[in-house]
Order: structure tokens, then C-alpha cells, then sequence
DNA sequence: ATCGTTGTCTACAACGTTGTAAAGGCGTAG
DNA sequence: CTACGCCTTTACAACGTTGTAGACAACGAT
């Protein structure tokens, strides 16, 4: 049985207030009094029992983190980083895994978990603009990618459109000309799928590359398989691609196989490069080129936004009823082996 | 702000128990009765506070699950595993990770997190066996990993020495003589490297393959830098290896690229086998031959067991004081492109 | 001496829930 | 018609914590 206020008062010869006041540093104690408590509290092993404080402060102290799946290193990476910055900031982490389906992200945005929360960050995959109408207003809510959709939610994203103009940039750079792209979703519109697929359109106009449509791969989700089912497709069309960028490093993975098992040379005959930046894509044969997000920069953002509006004591921006952030995190090229040397 | 009991009851007309009783399915309450207080628990959105709840109930709620990181794809497969299976019995699942310092996981096993809770799981990697003494005794424990540690902690694992055992006898069955293991931990005796080095060699021992100390090797972490290190070491040896038996897939990943560097062909050179059947060695280039763990069973099994301990209602097995269980799941050798082909 | 101030401590209620025990209604047996 | 028992509902206290408001002592100023 833990020891409780009450254990402490009684060994220190105190009020249970008193206790209390230790614990949480209020000014107006003497000396003598707070070191009795302390001790006390150091002999009964005292810990706060944070359900109960909470449930009086009308706070949880919880965050949950919403993402599609574990399985997915991205997602894994980024909940690691997420629940240390949570931690620091002494918040409690609930890890919810949507597995992209539309019912699910509904459920963290109207807070309908078991669990009483205190905000949510959510990497949305199956949400449609239209459903942020109807989120639980009480609940801050931080959406892990760009602001396409409108509503009172904070945004924290790398700026998509820009990476991916970079990639397909560089695709150009080493002599490329025909660039597929593999990750489109026709269905969802301002996804990240439309930035990304917009990034590579950009790069390719500013180029002077003629847009080919038939170089646009949709998939209906963003992983190994569907890369590898992806590229099988661009290989056997009359004119194959130079190079393909794919709008994730797990889609990536997949197209590098698909490729090999049809003995296309990576990247001599076909470049290959992701984004996400996850760490198979540095021990791949070959390793792969991609964008890394700054991972720490977004988790470290997210919490922070969560934490500003649940408790917003700091000044102007960040209060409850102001205005969504954005917050943009910086982005970089790794370039590696999947896209090294000139054209073929 | 979220609706109570109270809410409910006064809109529905009767008192906060009743509204309780009706939430927890207490038998004897009239038809007309809980009728009125379904609607009005279905007008008011009503949803019990798990907080209050627990405080009543001397419970949390909660499970830590203790990993040493969601950078490792194994653990992060895992935590997702064990965050649905836990959810399946209404509990709510903690993510720490303790970076396999010894310290942190002390901390989980003598419950020092900041959150109270119910039960922890712990994936041990740094502990000493001493530890688990100094366990809290409130809170059951299951471990994941075998049993070489004793103490009052549950563990689920598959048996490790038997698939470590399988791998080789397949390695040796494709015709391969020198066998090296990379993963040894000199440091670290009964953890989880004891128990898949021996394996490696009882399956040579039972082959007659000559044992050689110069094919065994250690590493610092089970990265997929220690692999590449280690793969490195080998194959600058005066006789290296004709296959390689990593202690996880992360290290074979990185011996794969060593290998791959150095211009090694693997399998026809080198075979390379790995254990826990992560994600990413189905698609490496070659894929990889592993064990499977089956990781379902093992996260059912351990939120079973946690379960059981914390509301021993079922009889016999699994409460509160009776002995620690032991629960083996089941693995597969899964083999693929890393192991195929007979000799070179 | 009296008053107000300041500093230190405490009693009480409340957060939302459930276990306990008992109250009320109603039917049935005596 | 009373007494008993059963079914249904309720009041109360408690889980561990903190905000509020007030008690009390010591002190200086009037």
C-alpha cells in the first residue's frame, strides 16, 4: 500500500495540508516544518498519487498520441521522441493506433477514448477536412502535418511541397529526366500524398520536364508492398522511368526490391529516393536517398503546442482561444547510395 | 465539460447510485428505470471518469510496458501488439523506454514511474538478476525473456536456445561448416545472447562441427552498427565464415551490408540467418532468413499474465501470491533469400 | 494595551466514483 | 391486518488530493 498525505501528516505531526504545501513548494512554511515533512516523506517513501490530483485539479496530465501504426518506423521513431518530450514536460503519453481508419481518428479528435485527456496529437491518414468540424472544442488538438485543413487545430509539418521539390530536384541534378513519382492519392484531397505528388510536379516544370502522367503511381497505402506493387507497374510500361521518387521511405523499400527482383540496377539504370529518413533506408542495398524530417523538432513542437494550450500561462500566442499555429520543421537531402552517380 | 453522474441523474430523475448502478450492469433495477437512464446517459454524452473510478477503486488502470526503445523495430511491433492486446481487457497501456539502462529499468521493476500502476512488463536488457530482489513487491511483474533470472516475476519468451538451435541446424542442413554467431555478451550472463549462443552451439556440438571461438563475436548493442562491425571482423579472418547466425535481424541487416560492401555475395558466400522476424528483412535485399517469434502470442500472453495477477479472480494459476509462470510461445523459422541455395 | 499585519498552519469541502448499509415499496404468508 | 421478505432505490462515506478561507501566534505600530 502506498504511503499517502495522510501517512506522511500523521509521522510529521502535521495537517494533511501541510504535507500537501510541502510537496508542492509553497512559500510560507518554516524551516523546521518543511524539513520535518521531508524527512517524513523520505521515510514513508511518499509518491503523489497523480489520479487523485488530477481528478481534483480537473486535469489527466495525459496526451494522446494518435498514429496510424507502430509497425510503421516512422510512426515508432517519431512516438519514441514524442513521449520523451512529453515526459519532460511531465506529461503522460497514451499511444493510440488508428491503423488509418477514418472511425478511429474520429474517435481521438472527439476524445471518445476511454481515457479523460488533456489534448491530442494526431497524425491524421483517413480524415477528411469536414471531420475537424466536429472535434471535441474542449480538447486541444495538434494535427501532425500541413495545414491543408481548415479548423481550430495547431499544425506542426516539414513544409511537404519544398522536400519533395528538393528530392525530385536532385533527381534532376544527377541527369534524370523521367521521374515517376510512386504515393499518389487520388482520392484524398490536401493529404500529404497531393503535397508531395505537388512538390515533384513543381521540381519537374521548373525543369522544363514534360509532366507524363502515366509516371503518377497511386497506391492505397504507403508500404513495402505497395511500393513493390508500384514499381513492377512503372517497369513494365513502354517507356520506364530514370529515377522515381517515392513518398516514403517504406514505399521506397519496396520499389528497390521490386527493382531488383526484376534485375533493374539501382540506381544505375532506375534512381530511387524516399522520404522520412528512417533508419532501414541507411542499411539498404543500396542505402537509400531521402528527406529527413527533423523528427525531435516535431515531436518536441507537438508537445509544446499541447502544452501551451492546455496550460496557458505564457504569454499571447498559444492562449486557448487563439488562432491555430503553424509550426514548420526543418527538413534536409540525405543523399546516399540509391540516387549516387550521373545518368546511366 | 464533461458530463457525471450527477448529470445524468438529475436529468434522468433518479439519484447518482442508481445512474452508477445502471452504468456498472447492476442486476435489480426496473426496465423503466434504466430505460430513462440510458437516454439520459445517451443525452448527456456521458462517459465514466476512469480517474475517479480508480481512485475508488484502489486501482489505476494502467500497464507499463518497458521497452528499451520504439527505435528498434522489433519493440516498437511489439508495443503495438501489447497496446491492442491490453486494450482488449480495458487497460491502459504506459510506454516507457529505458534505452537498456540498467537504472531505468530498476526504476520500472520498483515502480518509481511518475504514474501509479497496476502491472508492469518489462523487455529486461541491462537488469542483473539481483535486481528483480529489490522488485516491488505491490506490483506484478512479467518479464519478457526467459527464465534464467529468478525471482517473483512471470515470463513469457519463446524458447530461445531451441530456435537459436534451429537456425544453425538449418545453416548446417544448406551444407555450410563455419558457422559464426554475432551477438555474444560476455558481460551479460542468462540474458537473452546467453541463451542464443548456447543454441548456436548445441547445434553444432550435435552436427560435430568443431566449436570455434574465433567465430563467435561479440557486440556492444544489437544495432545494426554492431552487426556491420561485427560482419566486418569476420571477414577479415584468415578462414571466415560460411554462414553467420545473428542474434537478431538488426545485426544480420548490418552484417548483409558489411558483406555487401566488402563484395561478399551472400548467400552463396556467406549465408546470413537472424531472429525476430522484423518487418524489414522481408524486404532486404537478399531477404532474410529468421526465426518468427510469434510477437501476438507473446504480448497476449503477457497482458494475460499481468491480468491475472493484478484481478486473480479465476481460480487457481496466476494469483496474487501463488508461484511465477512460465509461458513459452511459439516460433518459426522463416527461411528466405539470405539462406538459400545448398554450398557454395 | 489595542489594532492590524504578516507569517504559518489547518479544517473543510470538493473533484467523480463506488461499496455499504439501510430505507422504501410492494406482495405474500401468517 | 400484520409481519415478513423481496426487490429497487437511495444516503453516506471514502478513495487521495488541493483550493478556500479562516485560525492562531508573533510582531510592530499606534
Amino acid at each position: 500500500m502506498p504511503a499517502t498525505l495522510k501517512d506522511v501528516a500523521e509521522r510529521a505531526g502535521v495537517s494533511i495540508k501541510t504535507v500537501s504545501n510541502v510537496v508542492n513548494g509553497y512559500a510560507f512554511i518554516t524551516d523546521a516544518t518543511r524539513e520535518r515533512v521531508q524527512r517524513a516523506i523520505a521515510e514513508t517513501g511518499y509518491r503523489p498519487n497523480l489520479g487523485a490530483r488530477n481528478l481534483r485539479k480537473g486535469r489527466t496530465g495525459f496526451i494522446v498520441l494518435a498514429v496510424p501504426e507502430l509497425d510503421n518506423p516512422y510512426f515508432a521513431e517519431l512516438t519514441g521522441l514524442v513521449i520523451t518530450a512529453a515526459h519532460r514536460r511531465q506529461w503522460t503519453v497514451l499511444v493510440e493506433q488508428t491503423q488509418g481508419s477514418r472511425e478511429r481518428e474520429q474517435a481521438v479528435i472527439t476524445s471518445m477514448g476511454p481515457q479523460r485527456i488533456d489534448a491530442a496529437i494526431l497524425s491524421p491518414l483517413a480524415m477528411e477536412p469536414d471531420d475537424l468540424l466536429s472535434a471535441d472544442p474542449a480538447t486541444p488538438l495538434v494535427l501532425l502535418g500541413e495545414r491543408d485543413i481548415p479548423g481550430p487545430a495547431d499544425h506542426v509539418a516539414i513544409d511537404n511541397v519544398a522536400a519533395a521539390r528538393t528530392v525530385v530536384e536532385h533527381l534532376i541534378g544527377i541527369g534524370r529526366r523521367r521521374i515517376a513519382v510512386i504515393g499518389d492519392q487520388p482520392g484524398k484531397n490536401g493529404g500529404t500524398a497531393a503535397l508531395r505528388t505537388a512538390g515533384h510536379r513543381q521540381a519537374l516544370d521548373a525543369a522544363g520536364i514534360p509532366y507524363d502522367p502515366a509516371l503518377v503511381v497511386p497506391v492505397e497505402n504507403y508500404q513495402r508492398a505497395d511500393g513493390a506493387e508500384a514499381m513492377a507497374h512503372l517497369l513494365q510500361l513502354p517507356e520506364p522511368p530514370d529515377a522515381v521518387f517515392c513518398c516514403n521511405d517504406l514505399l521506397a523499400i519496396g520499389a528497390m526490391r521490386a527493382g531488383a527482383e526484376r534485375g533493374v540496377s539501382i540506381p544505375t539504370q532506375v534512381a530511387i529516393a524516399g522520404f522520412d529518413d528512417i533508419a532501414e533506408g541507411s542499411y539498404s542495398l543500396p542505402s537509400l536517398t531521402t528527406i529527413a524530417p527533423d523528427k525531435a523538432a516535431i515531436a518536441e513542437a507537438a508537445v509544446d503546442l499541447a502544452d501551451r494550450r492546455v496550460d496557458p500561462i505564457r504569454g499571447g500566442r498559444g492562449e486557448k482561444g487563439s488562432e491555430p499555429e503553424d509550426v514548420r520543421a526543418p527538413f534536409a537531402l540525405k543523399v546516399r547510395e540509391s540516387t549516387a552517380g550521373a545518368v546511366r
